[in-house]
Parts: structure tokens; C-alpha cells; sequence
DNA sequence: CGCATACGCGCC
DNA sequence: AAACGGCGCGTTTGCG
């Protein structure tokens, strides 16, 4: 079920995530050492039987339409050709669109549009991601043609080819979590990634469209409800949060309403979009400069909000000071369940590497909680399958993306399985504050 | 030719 | 120059 190869695995990783050590090879050693750090309860309880579901997971796989996607790849590749002929038009010649380097040159020295303010890279060039292009949109007539190809080629290449070449005979694809692959606890999703497909616009629902259930199933989604904001509540036991919480409130609305000093009433959309922005922003460390790129706000206004947020939410404010303290005492961090990461650089003499691990401290225990849960959520969830004779037939566990899990049920069994797994999920573990689940249900992944 | 890097971008 | 945490991956480019 599980060899002592991938139990050594297991126990290197949760020793050292981020492998900057070097580890015994010796499995009775190694656990140990887990006994030793704390580490001996995640690794037996959580990881070790977690591994032969994620083995099982990745042998069901999950159906994709083939016939779906070669049409799509088709029209993809239409639109992409009519706008490769504009774009050499506009540009007077031929170049590789796809080459940074050669777009740039086309952009600001052949067409000569101007590169005042615009950021070069450290290979000299100028750069040419989206957040430029977007700038200078209104400059010269090439540019949306560009925005349109780099999206259209994005999508097929990276999703429609890889998911018609990657399916087995009956339209399956096997994608491999990685259990030892983050510094945080995640999981991760390779060959391919599943944890990365479109969804926002149009061409994000023509790709979810094509990942459908098999006949006679449905699939069913079910996402955690804010999961990271309740286990940040719950850590820092901030009163206000925490009550936020228990009382089922929008937490969005709330936080704008508090650093607005405005009544919940008042509150505007632009207002609940811009406390979400910081709400999600908090638990990364996020300074002035970020929330100011992305809420549009001047980086002075942007300054206001972020302080106004740490004194209405001031427990979430001690706590990433004492996170941060302790992670420069100990040289490393661990989340409520005692996963470790260790920050060799939280003291550097400089701000430069000292900063990005003072970040990286206070969103590890966060995130690293959070995957903890959805991770004993799919144990729980496999038993009560299991218990209910369902594995592999009536409900197959499909997919998992740090904080949703979907699932393919028999139609004739949904309405007996879907508030178990719910109930699975939301009691997988105890915060502060309740866990709630969203699901949904449908045809295929476009639609839940 | 394979491999590493830079760039860019998809998701939570 | 960057300035927000965690990933995987496609293409280009330069190097050995």
C-alpha cells in the first residue's frame, strides 16, 4: 500500500520542506527525529494515510471530452492564425510573437511606441506582460491584437493540447499530486496540473466545459467558504473576526464597512471589492505598494487602509509581530498542528531576504493550516465512502485544489452522498469559528 | 542535443 | 529593481 521508500519520503519532507538539510536515509532514524520536532502525529495520522488516496485518485483520473477539446483546439487555432496575419501586418514583417525579447524590439525600437515608464528586465528588454501591454492598449493598434494572441495561446498550449495528448484511451487523465512538493503542506498537481485550469471569461468556461462526468454521473464540487481568513481568525483570535464568523457575517462587507468607518448599509460594491483585496492581502504580509497596484488606490491612501485594517483587526496585528519574533528565535515557524518550516534567512542583516522570509513566516502557518484540514477532510471523506461500499464506483474522489475537493457520484446515490461529504468536511477539524462548505453540482466543471 | 534560465501566466 | 504567500508549465534563449 505504502512502501518505506515513500514513508522515508515523508518523513525528509516534513522534516525539511524546503530540503536544505541533510536527512538520515535510515527510516527508524527519521522517525525519530519526527518524534523528536513534533512532526511524529502529522505524518502518521495525516500524510501517511493520505498517500494511498492520492495513488487511488490519480489511477480513477478524471474524463475530459475529447471530442470537445479537438474542436476547441480547431477554432483556437483558427483565431490564433487571423491573428498572427494582423499582427505581422501591423508590424510590417514577420517575428516570433511568443519571444519577449523579439516583442519587445517590435514594440518599442521598430514601431517606436514610446517606453517612457514602462520596466525593463534584466535582460535589458522592456517588458511586455499583460499589466504593460494593457498600458499602452491606446498607443498604437497592435497591441490589442497581441493581448487577444498571448490569451489564445495560452489556453492551447498549456491546457487543450496537453489535455488531449495526456488522456488514456477512455478520455481520462491521471494527474500526480505531489505530496512533498511545497514549503507550506500543500499539495501539489503535475503532468498535468490540474490545480492551475482556467476560470475566469469565456475561454476559462470553454476549458472547465471539457472536463465532464461520466454517463449516469454527475460531478460535485465542494469548496471551503473562506477557509484561510477563519484559520487566521482563529490563530490570532481576534475578537472581531472571530464573532464575524460565528455570526455568518460577510466578512468582505464587514471589513470595508470598519475600515471605511462607514455603516454596513453604506457600503458599495467598490468598497467590499477593495477590504477583500486587503482582507486576502493580509495573511501574505502585503505592503502599501501591493494593495495601492492592486486596489488603485495612491500608495499614501493605500497606507491609510492597511493601518486602519491593523487597528480594527489589532489581535491579526500582534500576531504576525509575535509569528515574526518567534520565527527569528526559534529560526522557524509551525502552524497549530506543529507542520515546520524552517527560515534560514528571518535574520539576515539586510531587508532584502529577512522581509520576503518575515512574509513567508506569517502566511505559512496560515496556509499550512489550511491545507492540513482539506488533507484530513479527504481522509475522512475516503472512510465514509469506503464504510458506505461506494469507493470507486458510485462516488470517486477526482480532484483537489487547496481548498475545494470534486468528486464524480452516481446519480442514483447524490442525494445521500453530497451532505455527507459536506458534513465530512466541515467537521474535519475544530477552529474558533465553524467551517462551511459550498457545493455544487452539474454536468461538468463549467457549471458547478 | 539536452539543460538551465528568463519571461510570462494559469490557479488557490 | 522590487515591493504579496504557495505552486507547475509553455516557449525562448544561451550555454556546454
Amino acid at each position: 500500500m505504502i512502501n518505506e521508500n515513500k514513508k522515508i519520503e515523508l518523513a525528509q519532507w516534513l522534516l525539511d520542506p524546503d530540503g536544505q538539510k541533510a536527512l538520515p536515509k535510515n527510516l527508524s532514524l527519521l522517525e525519530h527525529r519526527l518524534k523528536e520536532e513534533g512532526l511524529f502525529e502529522i505524518y502518521q495520522d495525516i500524510e501517511l494515510p493520505l498517500a494511498p488516496i492520492l495513488d487511488e485518485m490519480r489511477e480513477i483520473g478524471v474524463k475530459v471530452d475529447l471530442g470537445y477539446l479537438e474542436k476547441l483546439g480547431k477554432e483556437l487555432g483558427k483565431e490564433l492564425d487571423g491573428l498572427v496575419k494582423e499582427i505581422y501586418k501591423l508590424a510590417g514583417g514577420e517575428f516570433n510573437i511568443n519571444s519577449p525579447k523579439q516583442l519587445s524590439g517590435v514594440l518599442f525600437a521598430k514601431l517606436e511606441i514610446g517606453s517612457e515608464g514602462i520596466l525593463k528586465r534584466k535582460t535589458g528588454a522592456f517588458a511586455t506582460d499583460v499589466e504593460t501591454l494593457t498600458v499602452l492598449k491606446d498607443r498604437h493598434p497592435i497591441i490589442k491584437p497581441i493581448l487577444s494572441y498571448r490569451e489564445i495561446f495560452k489556453v492551447k498550449s498549456t491546457y487543450v493540447d496537453p489535455l488531449r495528448e495526456l488522456a488514456d484511451k477512455n478520455g481520462r487523465v491521471h494527474t500526480t499530486y505531489v505530496q512533498t512538493g511545497t514549503a507550506t503542506g500543500r499539495l501539489s498537481s503535475r503532468d498535468p496540473n490540474l490545480q492551475n485550469i482556467p476560470i475566469v471569461g469565456e475561454l476559462g468556461k470553454k476549458i472547465r466545459r471539457a472536463f465532464a462526468a461520466g454517463k449516469g454521473y454527475s460531478l460535485a464540487a465542494f469548496d471551503y467558504s473562506q477557509i484561510e481568513l477563519r484559520v487566521l481568525a482563529t490563530v490570532s483570535n481576534d475578537p472581531t473576526m472571530i464573532q464575524a464568523f460565528k455570526d455568518d457575517l460577510d466578512i468582505h462587507k464587514l471589513t470595508a464597512s470598519k475600515v471605511y468607518n462607514a455603516p454596513l448599509e453604506k457600503v458599495t460594491s467598490e468598497m467590499r471589492s477593495a477590504a477583500k483585496t486587503l482582507n486576502f492581502g493580509v495573511s501574505y504580509g502585503m505592503g502599501p505598494q501591493a494593495f495601492a497596484k492592486t486596489s488603485g488606490l495612491n500608495v499614501a491612501d493605500a497606507k491609510k487602509f492597511i493601518d486602519e485594517y491593523y487597528s480594527d483587526f489589532a489581535a491579526v496585528k500582534k500576531w504576525q509581530q509575535d509569528t515574526i519574533a518567534a520565527a527569528r528565535k526559534n529560526g522557524h515557524v509551525a502552524n497549530l498542528n506543529g507542520r515546520k518550516r524552517w527560515l534560514p534567512n528571518i535574520n539576515w542583516p539586510g531587508r532584502r531576504y529577512a522581509a520576503e522570509a518575515e512574509r513567508a513566516a506569517i502566511n505559512m502557518p496560515i496556509q499550512g493550516l489550511a491545507a492540513d484540514i482539506i488533507k484530513i477532510a479527504m481522509i475522512r471523506v475516503a472512510a465514509t465512502l469506503k464504510k458506505k461500499k461506494w469507493s470507486g464506483e458510485e462516488a470517486r474522489m477526482l480532484l483537489t485544489i487547496h481548498d475545494e475537493l470534486i468528486f464524480e457520484i452516481k446519480d442514483d446515490i447524490l442525494k445521500e452522498a453530497t451532505p455527507l461529504i459536506r458534513s465530512e468536511m466541515e467537521n474535519a477539524y475544530k477552529l474558533a469559528v465553524p467551517l462551511r462548505v459550498d457545493s455544487a453540482v452539474g454536468d461538468n466543471w463549467a457549471v458547478i
